[in-house]
DNA sequence: ATTGCTGTTGATAATCAACTCAATATCCGC
DNA sequence: GCGGATATTGAGTTGATTATCAACAGCAAT
């Protein structure tokens, strides 16, 4: 499901007319129109921030979670995330050491699991 | 070093005028002038590799490791990395994970070491 | 003291991202 | 099928980003 979609589905989910959503996170609602029609680039941070802090209510989901699955999904990276990859060089390093071959969600998953049994 | 510095530097060491890397890169070279000296923003991305790639040659210097270097000490992350992280959701997770106790250029190092010996 | 190279600066332009506003269309219960 | 809520569209605004151009200054060799 791409961008415009899963937002759409989300705040339908919520109960949130357009207008409702747009007001609480401060944008005009003819905007929330066309990004759910695709017809702009997705939203900057802050406003996708503030969708899904007006959604995770509504939909008991996590916050965070929810910015990042927006963010993500709107072909961004979270800026706080961002922020420290561009103050560790080395990151970057180490994620072109692992980016050819670590395409899939899985691996991404198993490197996590990997991770938390070598703190063990 | 910041940017700055670190550009000049960079030219000086493959002897070449602003005008001759600007020329090469396809910029004005007054653009250079003021970006050495932190008069405006870092350039962007497709400058940026312009610059290591006419900078790589004279250095000798393996092209994509100059672009990043250049490219995060720019504060910016290459592109195609960050492409790699908005398709893969499971990676924001991972590095979420990771960020925040691996802080250190040396905490990455290891990663990669480790990373390393577990192909092997 | 002029020529030729190098670097710096101020004003300004082009492009793009991220929106708003006015008008119009669609849907839905009555 | 009317009225009121809801959604869509086209045109325009604003600020930031990413540069260019014209002008000038320092310096070194001729």
């Amino acid at each position: 499901m791409d961008f415009p979609e899963r937002l759409r589905s989300l705040r339908k989910q919520a109960q949130l007319s357009q207008r409702d959503l747009a007001e609480s996170i401060g944008v005009d609602f003819t905007y929330l129109s066309k990004i759910e029609n695709g017809r702009v680039e997705p939203p900057s941070e802050a406003v996708l921030k503030g969708i899904a802090r007006e959604l995770a209510g509504e939909l008991s989901r996590n916050e965070t979670e929810l910015g990042d699955e927006l963010i993500t999904l709107a072909g961004k990276i979270p800026s706080d995330l961002a922020d420290t990859l561009s103050r560790n060089p080395g990151a970057v390093q180490y994620l072109r050491s692992l980016g050819d071959d670590v395409q899939s969600l899985d691996e991404w998953r198993r490197l996590i699991r990997e991770r938390r049994s070598d703190q063990r």
